[in-house]
DNA sequence: GGATTTTTATAGTGGGTGATACAAAAAAAT
DNA sequence: ATTTTTTTGTATCACCCACTATAAAAATCC
């Protein structure tokens, strides 16, 4: 199961086909379709896995306390780290692995995704500063979007901490 | 020329074929892989389009006078309206072209492009503030390209324009 | 106007896609 | 141990991909 994730997370929904993943899995393709149903079903189930192993480690951040101009900029570089964790696949699987995909049941799902993890990050600035929850979670969304795609072309970790440091002063 | 630019920007560059494409511009594909070659030609030629097109917008801004905490804001927030012009494909092609592309040559194409672009950010933040070039550059590229990615996803302007504006304190 | 060259359209190349039909093998149940 | 059920492997489905060979049509030239 990690073996499918690891593909979709290193590749993209569409960049990794089904005779790919079965064979890196050592099932055969009837074997997937029994246990998964379909492509997108196996990529549901890839996604659940990769938010169980790897999600908590931001949402921990966002349950801390303290104010949220402290808390969101360790948020980003939590995330930059994340994103360019050595010997794993580079970028958030959720907000890179459907993009340019041509398969609207697969973008659904990082699409709810995505929606949740803006609404807990908005949810949490809120609490401090309801006035600027929406803009500064979009901003934090959009930095976060924009660290994860420059860490998949290759960008290394010391540049993307760099980045998501200097969005610190936006949340003064 | 403008139509396979439209489609290459919509859809991204694994998103269309060549035959939608030739059927698009009203010629066959043997017509186009005599003029262009092959795909990534054509797709090169779409991108020196819409370089000349739009890319321009974006580089005036970046020429003016004044100093750079007035400049970048301003900036982002063109790039926010650019990616979101009703009636036109959202996002940038350039940034999200060829996001998980397994065309080696396309992906290098739009690399070369987005490296050059951010450049031309970086030497202008240089001009004033050279310490701070690098990182700032970086940070600009990021929101760029989180903007780029959420207008592709359907986020309307109001929104995009109010996470660029969020951006602004970064530069102080 | 007739001959030559260029452009185009039809059709098809091999290869890859997601998804299955069928039958053989393994496992479970009696 | 035999039968029944489940699982798996092989082979294939129809479809789409980028790309091209061939032949007809259009345009050019003299």
């Amino acid at each position: 199961m990690e073996t499918a994730e690891r593909l979709f997370h290193d590749r993209g929904y569409d960049g990794v086909g089904v005779a790919e993943l079965g064979s890196a899995m050592g099932i055969g393709a009837p074997s997937l379709y029994a246990a998964f149903g379909s492509k997108v079903g196996l990529f549901e189930r890839a996604l659940a896995v990769y938010e169980q192993q790897n999600g908590g480690i931001l949402a921990e951040i966002l349950q801390r306390e303290g104010p949220v101009a402290d808390l969101l900029p360790l948020f980003l570089e939590e995330a930059a780290r994340f994103f360019s964790r050595p010997g794993e696949p580079c970028g958030c699987m959720v907000l890179s692995g459907t993009c340019n995909s041509g398969d609207a049941e697969a973008v659904a799902l990082t699409a709810r995704l995505k929606e949740a993890g803006r609404e807990r990050i908005r949810d949490r600035i809120a609490r401090e500063r309801p006035q600027d929850a929406e803009r500064l979670a979009d901003f934090t969304v959009s930095v976060m979007s924009g660290l994860s795609a420059m860490a998949r072309e290759g960008v290394e970790r010391d540049r993307l901490l760099a980045a998501a440091r200097a969005a610190a002063p936006a949340y003064a």
